[in-house]
RNA sequence: GUGACUGUAGCUCAGCUGGUAGAGCCCCGGAUUGUGAUUCCGGUGGUCGCGGGUUCGAACCCCGUCAGUCACCCCA
């Protein structure tokens, strides 16, 4: 048996980099004042086609949808910014207040697996709600560039920016450029004249260079921007310039989700292959009302976590501390009618009682000496405790350092003392 | 959905123009009785992705199929 095609296992070798990961931005967005929210992986497929659009990719071929047994459609979400809103809508968190929220968690869509590109993949998503200032966009950029750099790879990402304006001055934009590369239809490339008519503004960042070629003499998004649009992107980039935030203005920076306007944003980095986008967002003033709400100004952005963790690979930006070996390793050697093993498990367990925190292996699964021993150095063990005949006679423990022999000397003078239970536990408070 | 490349031991891979499989790592055991990571010796482990075809004979050639990877597309 095999697992479902682009829905990968998370081995024991790698889930310390996510505990890693996870706890980083956490911590990060917390220190912004941002709340966790989580809602169900499962939503009425309604509310998918209603927010995200019902003529993107991502609902027309990208969502794994059913029925339930009462025969009422629902999808597996493929992303969380439509849940959040409904969740707040919901739970009237909307209501005459502002929010700042962030979730985490698996988000799915039906799409070839490649690299940086799964059919589960993880989202960090942060969302704030009720404000409409320029500050609040500059917050999410300031944010996620102190993340960048917490985690040490803010040198392999760059900041995109663009706006998009309201959906008046889009819509004008739009039949703009349509009416323009209609009449070159021809010269374009297979995908572009396709999305002609299904998502004219797609075409903008094609990667056919003919295409590019002839994009030059195309109308200008930014020609079409209304004031109120034009004047907080301005205001914008001021906070980012104050902020000496880097950024690069790139008007044919568009989103795939229908509900963003006004500001967009991406963070990408050549590191990763086809698949450089690490995070990216926008404004998305409409959505909440769209979702049967009260008109609320909302921004919000979504980060990859396999293209984080990819990158932190790549990067070789893993901390040495996320080895997690055991503190102590106990061996049990001798049976007395089980009375070694029942000895060296009660040892153990005064460990835990006695050090929370400590990882403390014991059950060694029996074997020689020898192989204990093996198995002790192996798990990569601090100290290993040893309990024979000897000591459970005389109610002591041996302690055996594997590392070194607890006063920086080297491994192979490696020291070894037997002491009475009470005082050996508290010398192993000394690697715990 | 389209294309290219790849499927040999748990892992990484070798196997020349077809003669019925090999290395390293891992794992297990041993090198005098209760002492590890080095060294030495030995051992376990494979329907060569699967199905057909060509051939006296196929891991190797041909066809099909499935899976994986990367890219297009799309996007975090």
């Amino acid at each position: 048996m095999q697992s479902v095609k682009g829905m990968n296992d998370l081995l024991p070798e790698i889930s310390p980099m996510w505990q890693y990961l996870e706890s980083t931005i956490a911590q990060c967005v917390q220190s912004y004042g941002y709340s966790e929210i989580r809602f169900p992986l499962l939503e009425k497929t309604e509310l998918f086609k209603r927010s995200i659009g019902e003529v993107t990719d991502i609902v027309e071929k990208e969502m794994y949808t059913f029925d339930d047994r009462n025969g009422e459609s629902l999808s597996l979400r493929p992303e969380g910014t439509a849940s959040c809103v409904r969740a707040c809508e919901q739970h009237g968190l909307l209501y005459n207040q502002t929010q700042r929220l962030w979730y985490m968690g698996p988000m799915f869509r039906y799409e070839r697996p490649q690299k940086g590109r799964l059919r589960q993949f993880h989202q960090i998503g942060i969302e704030a709600f009720g404000l409409h200032g320029p500050d609040i966009d500059a917050e999410l950029l300031l944010m996620t560039a102190r993340l960048w750099k917490m985690l040490g790879i803010d040198d392999a990402v760059t900041l995109e920016i663009n706006s998009l304006g309201t959906s008046a001055a889009r819509a004008v934009y739009k039949a703009a450029l349509v009416e323009f590369l209609s009449d070159i239809k021809e010269q374009l490339d297979e995908d572009s004249q396709r999305r002609l008519a299904t998502n004219p503004l797609r075409i903008l960042d094609s990667k056919d260079k003919a295409t590019q070629g002839l994009l030059v003499d195309a109308p200008q998004l930014d020609d079409y921007l209304d004031d109120d649009s034009r004047n907080h992107f301005e205001s914008l980039k001021r906070i980012l310039d104050a902020a000496n935030i880097s950024y690069r203005v790139n008007n044919r920076l568009v989103r795939g989700l229908d509900y963003y306007g006004y500001t967009v944003f991406e963070w990408v980095t050549d590191k990763l292959g086809a698949q450089g986008t690490v995070c990216a967002g926008g404004r998305y003033n409409g959505l909440v009302e769209q979702l049967g709400g009260k008109s609320t100004p909302a921004v919000g952005c979504a980060m990859g976590i396999e293209r984080l963790i990819l990158l932190l690979q790549t990067l070789e930006k893993i901390p040495e501390s996320l080895a997690s070996s055991p503190h102590v390793y106990i061996l049990a050697v001798g049976d007395m009618g089980g009375k070694v093993e029942g000895y060296a498990l009660a040892l153990a367990e005064s460990l835990r009682e006695r050090f929370p925190r400590v990882r403390c292996l014991s059950h060694c699964g029996g074997g020689s000496f020898k192989s204990q021993m093996k198995k002790a150095d192996k798990s990569g063990a601090a100290i290993a405790v040893i309990i024979g005949e000897d000591e459970v006679a005389s109610q002591k423990m041996s302690i055996k350092y594997l590392r070194d022999s607890g006063d920086g000397k080297d491994s192979k003078k490696a020291l070894q003392l037997t002491l009475p239970l009470e005082q050996g536990i508290e010398k192993l408070a000394e690697v715990i």
